[in-house]
DNA sequence: TAGATTGTTAATCGATTAACAATC
DNA sequence: TAGATTGTTAATCGATTAACAATC
């Protein structure tokens, strides 16, 4: 039933939260599609079509109510409840993302993090002691972490990767540049800011020198 | 003509490209469809017909050559020549990215970097001063700088790409969590992580408590 | 030659959008 | 009531894949 609902769709739910939330604070009451996807880039017959993928949350005439919407998306996507995840590769990459996660009003928090270089084992980041890589299957059973950040070099993602999947760990968020195999049990998503970054010298303008 | 090949298309090429001068460092000299699509977790016929677009690069019964494959898709990236870049936002997202563009063999390096905080302006990170906002247009100018990043929070990204977009950047990566608008002169990427991560909470199983 | 693999077509699959009756 | 906006259908558009003749 799930698997009924496209990808897409589901990749814009986390933005549409997100714009909800932000005028929520604002003081924002209702939005409508129209409202939604003039902010989003989206056109608005398909956020009412993602949206309705779940329900009928929107009133005819009127649009949605904007916290009852942050309230069913947060459902949907299981953000009621809390998420433990962890982080392995400390680099400046994994550093930037935990201080960003720390200070975030979120359900999803890094709970541990792992780095192979003895010389930062031990040390603390977000008040979290750097542990060593051997502790990594052992702390997602104890921990219940149900997702894992990569941000190790390329030639080691994947077997980071099989130590999470052997772990039980449910879903893989990777930024090491390489394709990460896993199986029908793991969820695995591939952020590669190199690929986009080097996708968009295609739209450049050719020079005629 | 370039609208005619699509963007799924485009942002395939430099995960081919990066595979490619992987194995060419390793000494592969011929790579078929279906290695590359294996490797990558592609279907061959899109590897071949992606390929396809831009030419007629592989023989039949032997696959592609590598060397001369790379050098293809670096052609049709525009990655054949330097790309000068700039990044404005030097919190640490912004200082990892510097620091992994310096250590990459790449064609597009940043060659300019902008905060408007004062106590970092002045100081160097990768043998560049850190710059003020307020020379981002005259610099944008002054080096030919293609492409920017913005690594700013949320509440300023869309005030920084106006800047951009106005100095004559044809391109922007985005990795505000926020929809930044442009115009048809500049085609905008948007790295979003914590909205992957947060469609990831999508696929958790449900616990029967 | 025999086996392998391309380039390309046609079929399929998936995602977006326009349109509108229903109704708040 | 009149105006606005939903939820949903049908149409369109776009992307992927299977299949195979051509040929190295």
């Amino acid at each position: 039933m799930k698997n009924s609902i496209s990808n897409a769709t589901i990749n814009r739910l986390p933005i549409y939260l997100r714009y909800l939330e932000r005028i929520s604070v604002l003081g924002a009451k209702n939005a409508s599609s129209q409202d939604i996807g003039e902010a989003l880039g989206f056109n608005s017959s398909q956020v009412r079509k993602d949206l309705s993928y779940f329900g009928d949350f929107g009133k005819k005439g009127v649009g949605y109510n904007v916290d009852i919407l942050i309230h069913k998306i947060r459902q949907i996507l299981n953000l009621d409840q809390s998420i433990p995840i962890c982080l392995v590769g400390m680099g400046r990459l994994g550093q930037a993302l935990c201080q960003y996660n720390r200070y975030q009003n979120d359900t999803m928090k890094i709970k541990a993090v792992f780095d192979s270089n003895k010389d930062v084992i031990g040390s603390e980041i977000n008040e979290l002691a750097i542990q060593p890589i051997n502790e990594l299957q052992k702390t997602i059973k104890r921990k219940n972490i149900r997702i894992g950040i990569i941000c190790v070099p390329q030639q080691f993602a994947q077997e980071i990767a099989n130590i999470m999947i052997h772990s039980g760990i449910e879903a893989i968020l990777n930024f090491a540049p390489v394709f990460i195999k896993g199986n029908e049990h793991v969820k695995i998503h591939n952020v590669d800011f190199t690929a986009d970054l080097h996708s968009l010298a295609y739209f450049l303008k050719k020079k005629t020198p």
